[in-house]
DNA sequence: ATGTCTTTGTGAACGTGTGCACAAAGATTG
DNA sequence: CAATCTTTGTGCACACGTTCACAAAGACAT
């Protein structure tokens, strides 16, 4: 994320938040299990319950789209979510590549969500030459050798990268210079790509870390209840190591 | 970040923003490596750069930290990969269990970037009677049953969920019912927990969807000022089909 | 038509995050 | 010791995001 804000002077409503648009799938999902059940409308408020945020910003984030609500009644269920298919362009079938057909790779291309949200796997790619030919989630798995062919072959342009992060970068590079312009990277590396590539990361050990100081932080908060935030400060004071400092310059293990 | 009735900001403590201490397993991860070929010191400069952000933005986060650097010189690496690891609470060992050892859940509990990182599979559950006992990345798999036991035994405030949608919410009730106070959901889910409890997720679908959004941003921008009518609308709604896939969302009435 | 009732769409206030730019701190050199 | 050089820590301004609160739009009943 961090694709060169085109400073457009909004000719139209057409600069979507970037929250906003991170927010359409998420309203999208609760949509299309409205529109199972024929649910035919829905107000702000059933809706954003749904999806787990505030009515009002749900609201506003219809509002950059258009005015497809109904005041009153609410929104048409079926027109909402062509709507914002049509905005995430998703009427359309993208093509993906998964490199690194590992164990999260293989469970990755076994993911049956992925072909019924507008993505097709178009091919599963590996370095490793045992694996050329078996197919995972019936797709063969083809050779890196191949890749470049692959890509300009189906006119990829968004690569699923679930290889080792030493590899990462390198398969980063190959995919860019094939014309792949949006990249899911789940190795635990960061990515430089040139402008006009989009990268979003998917890290798991980044989100436990971040779980356990909100875990830290509430096992902390029980010695004193109710009472002012004076632990945290009284930790950090702690860090202020006295001359001779006492607290280990050395990270234990 | 919670799910749920977040009518408290949470306690807005003298706390480390939200968006700093989600940068701080980043620093964490290219410091690591910093101290694996015994790099001494670092500028923030240089580490700003090995963590793909702002140098000034990483000199501000650390700052909320306390005052660890040296003027003229840079920041002690090892010095500074115990305090963020203290401030992350990973001087201590987390247990963690996974709920749902299907292709993500085995893929998971395979990750080795799991121990290596503070964290501990403590154990493995499925609902699946024919998988109990077999063994998954060395670990037997439990059944579900015995979930509430697992989480009190073990002291687990920590579950990571990887079942199918449909069962996400129940496991995750029965997860905090028995004690377990942050949540890593993979199903595609909105989950509703109690105040106290977070919720953090990660879902393949939606990144994909919202690089889709910018794909088709870069790729279509030479015309189309659409205005569809709205019976195109009803026309196309065959986008769902999914067999099996995820069951969506249900909607709590 | 008129009135009432529901719900949208949005202006405005407020909160959070980002990045510039620079004074101050300390290392280092002469 | 003073001068110089490097790099931190942060004040400030601005951009972005969230939430409140309410006028206006439209449905529906009478
Ligand atoms: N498994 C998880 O749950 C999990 C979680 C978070 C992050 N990750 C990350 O995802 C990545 C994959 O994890 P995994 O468990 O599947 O690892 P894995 O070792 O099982 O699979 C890696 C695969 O990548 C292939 N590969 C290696 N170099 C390649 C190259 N240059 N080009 C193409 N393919 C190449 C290997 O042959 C192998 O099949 C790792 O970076 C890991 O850190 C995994
Ligand atoms: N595989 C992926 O790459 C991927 C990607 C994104 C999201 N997801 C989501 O992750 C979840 C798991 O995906 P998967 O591909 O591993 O599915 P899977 O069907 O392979 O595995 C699901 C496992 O959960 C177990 N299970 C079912 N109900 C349970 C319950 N009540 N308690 C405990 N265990 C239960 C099943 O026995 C099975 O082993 C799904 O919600 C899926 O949508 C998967």
């Amino acid at each position: 994320m961090a694709t060169g804000r085109t400073h457009r002077p909004a000719t139209r409503s057409r600069g979507i938040p970037e929250a906003t648009v991170a927010r359409l799938p998420l309203y999208l999902r609760a949509l299309t299990a409205l529109s199972e059940r024929s649910v035919p409308t829905v107000s702000s408020e059933e809706l954003a319950a749904a999806a787990g945020v505030n009515s009002a910003k749900l609201r506003k984030d219809f509002s950059y789209l258009g005015s497809y609500g109904t005041r009153g009644v609410g929104y048409d269920v079926e027109y909402l979510v062509y709507q914002i298919s049509r905005e995430l362009g998703l009427t359309q079938d993208w093509p993906v590549v998964i490199v690194g057909i590992g164990n999260l790779g293989a469970a990755l291309a076994n993911y049956g969500g992925f072909a019924s949200r507008g993505f097709r796997i178009a091919a599963l790619i590996d370095a490793d030459p045992a694996m050329a030919g078996k197919p995972v989630a019936g797709i063969p798995v083809q050779h890196t050798d191949d890749l470049e062919k692959i890509i300009k072959g189906h006119g990829v342009s968004i690569g699923v990268i679930a290889t080792p992060a030493g590899a990462a970068q390198q398969v980063c590079d190959r995919l860019v210079a094939a014309g792949v312009t949006s990249i899911l990277n789940f190795a635990p590396t960061v990515l430089s790509v040139p402008d006009g590539v989009d990268v979003r990361k998917v890290d798991l050990s980044i989100e436990l870390q971040i779980l356990a100081f909100h875990e830290q932080r509430k096992a902390g908060e029980e010695a004193l209840p109710d009472g002012l935030p004076a632990s945290a400060a009284a930790a950090r004071e702690n860090t202020d190591k006295g001359p001779d400092g006492d607290v280990p310059a050395v990270m234990p293990a």
